[in-house]
DNA sequence: AATAAAAACAGTAATCATTACTGATTTTGA
DNA sequence: TCAAAATCAGTAATGATTACTGTTTTTATT
């Protein structure tokens, strides 16, 4: 276990405690349960400090934020164009990055995003 | 083949002939030469319509700005922490797209993205 | 413990990628 | 031929992210 800091390890642990991927805005306003005086940048820098060590990943579905995610597990992001959750679907064998080491590439990690419509909105559609 | 206004035509074309990723500024200035007084915001506007109708993908590695890519069959892109820029590997069949389709999800479209060290800045730091 | 250097912080200002707006121009379809 | 719709160039506004400043906390050493 790495020695943190308070603020550094209240956000990682709001990460890990989440299943929604939040946002760095969303991360800031839950830690600040938590410690009420953090301050946005101090989230910034460390998001950015966690990602870097590899203990946080971010997603991008280009709704102009970016997105945190505390699980750093091979895993794929179902982004819904229809209510823009994201949901996770577990990777059992992850044959992209074996795929990438066998060409020669060395990885640190992998973000996986597939976009189309969740299974959520498909039913909500029907019932309509 | 769509119908697409000349300026449109000219951003797609050069995400078709373009290896690189580039992000919205750089295919600006690609296609200023073609196009001369064509507007960044032109660009953008038509680069957001380009990836809602599927003909262009776009690719977030943390870097500041989003990368297009004029190539929406599925692959991957091995990002490198090093040299920054993104090498594209094909994937012959997309497991991961098929996992997502059998779990309920309706996918639309796909980007992988492996962070590491590519085989360039290894050979270079093997040199030196 | 005392202390100096390094790291991290809160708060705020600045940056810069992206989006929204405006009025003009082009395209479309009846 | 004309009016509605789409698109454009140019520019202003937005908002996510980063950089900066002075202060506090941690770390390492004596």
């Amino acid at each position: 276990m790495k020695n943190y800091s308070r603020q550094r390890e209240a956000i990682l642990n709001v990460l890990r405690s989440s299943k929604s991927h939040p946002t760095a805005d969303e991360v800031y306003r839950q830690v600040r349960e938590i410690i009420p005086n953090i301050s946005l940048g101090t989230v910034y820098r460390n998001l950015a400090l966690l990602r870097k060590e590899g203990d946080v990943l971010s997603v991008s579905v280009g709704d102009g934020s970016e997105h945190f995610d505390g699980d750093c597990s091979p895993h794929i992001h179902l982004h819904c164009s229809e209510c823009g959750k994201i949901h996770d679907l577990t990777l059992e064998r992850d044959i992209i990055t074996e795929l990438a080491a066998k060409s020669g590439f060395t990885p640190h990690g992998c973000v996986y995003v597939v976009y189309g419509r969740c299974a959520d909105c498909a039913t909500k559609e029907n019932e309509a």
